[in-house]
DNA sequence: TTCGCTCCTTGACCAACATCAAATCGAGGA
DNA sequence: TCCTCGATTTGATGTTGGTCAAGGAGCGAA
């Protein structure tokens, strides 16, 4: 399979450009610019002037926003199959956070201007967006939920039964899905902190922790402990899939 | 002026109906209800089955999302010309949040399915309520990073600086828009943090309160402070009016 | 295997915010 | 005008998470 198939093929695969014509698809697949980035990537900085979106192929990328004084919020980690950058239609063409890779990853650029054409054009699209931007607002409300009311080992517990699918019973072993620092970020919290809020986590709910690996023995223990700061009870009303992805 | 004809102007108003044909402004007024509430009213509550929504004519209202153990996140409070649960629609009709009226308000309800009706099929509907999620969405990641990043001096000095606007200069009085208790929800704190904080703001930063009224000497030195601990600087580049709303 | 990293953990201490209790303020009603 | 009740402030104290510093563990490279 050449480039150009593999690339239209990934691209057939994204909810948002459901139902778009062919000779579309094709525009992007000619507009398309194929890169590989090592970890400590900058791909575009908060603010800068955006002319393409982003799909991760392979690999890990981070969102994150830095204040003047330079504290940094990191607001999702994406991996294969994301898409990202294309809000910057909504923001005056101008990308609402930095994008940094944070594990060696394989990616295709797209023309920003074109997305927004078809956006504003193809009455498809413009649904599919509309609900992409809605799951998104979800994510959003139930974010910032977690952020005013839940504590440190809390939003841990969370983020930790959403690596898996809620709907299977009995005890579950599960990988981080990248490293504990990045998680912490992620969770708006200190490294220190999630090593210490995990420890509470293991005392307060029989998870067992080795390395990146942490076995749940007891879910309904889990989500009883974690749960309680979240308005969804368990399982989250808001997972995308039933075999989850954060 | 009949109560249909102010109902049907009122529509008219709204950024996301615009380029509605008249014909369907004509159902939205037949559909409508007009109410007024006392403070404490609970107009609808989260994961409630949504069948309408609303608009306020006066008066106030406040969101909020209330976790499985009581505690309580106020999502956003809304005067006079706000539009709320209308985002049912993409949460599979279910309010998102509870709703309650926190000063005496006249509103009208609409029906839902007639609004995800012309969603889906008027196509000018949908580009509006595309940029109206997308602003939204805007909303939501700026409080994302000042729940995560910013003081709560800092934050109520954001507050503060969004109550007016920002490209006047010189010195500025500002009336408080409700009581400091729900100001306080509405930022994630407690009352009694907030009135600390808003002592710590003032002696850091020259402004003047008295009551609900506060006049900021130097808004250079408030924005200086509070805006630290923001990724836009000042003045906000969120605002949605140039004499804003907050 | 050892070196050199980075990631992770731990301890000591500190700052911010929450909690509980009590005093004070202030606007609306009697 | 006086009363009353909720809003606000203040004080005392506890909890949570952040900061700084140091030690330990894992892993790839030589």
């Amino acid at each position: 399979m050449d480039q150009k198939t593999k690339i239209n093929k990934a691209l057939r695969a994204l909810p948002v450009l459901e139902g778009c014509p062919p000779e579309v698809f094709e525009r992007f697949v000619e507009g398309s610019i194929v890169s590989v980035h090592d970890k400590g990537k900058i791909l575009f900085l908060q603010d800068e002037p955006a002319e393409r979106f982003y799909l991760l192929l392979s690999g890990w990328a981070k969102l994150f926003r830095e204040t003047l004084d330079g504290a940094q919020a990191v607001v999702d980690v994406l991996s294969s199959g994301d898409l990202f950058g294309e809000t910057a239609i909504f923001y005056e063409n101008e990308y609402p956070f930095s994008a940094e890779i944070v594990e060696r990853a394989e990616l295709v650029s797209l023309p920003l201007a074109l997305f927004k054409s078809e956006v504003e054009k193809n009455g498809a699209i413009t649904l599919n967006t509309l609900h992409h931007l809605a799951r998104h607002n979800r994510k959003q409300g139930r974010e910032i939920e977690h952020l005013a009311l839940q504590s440190a080992p809390q939003r841990i517990g969370c983020f930790l039964l959403r690596l898996f699918d809620q709907t299977q019973g009995g005890p579950v072993t599960i990988h981080l899905p990248y490293d504990k620092t990045l998680i912490a970020a992620r969770l708006g919290m200190q490294p220190e902190t999630f090593s210490r809020a995990l420890k509470k986590l293991r005392t307060e709910t029989d998870i067992d922790v080795a390395g990146s690996t942490v076995t749940i023995g007891d879910i309904g223990r889990l989500s009883a402990y974690s749960c309680g700061g979240c308005s969804s009870g368990f399982p989250c009303d808001d997972l995308e899939h039933a075999n989850c992805r954060h």
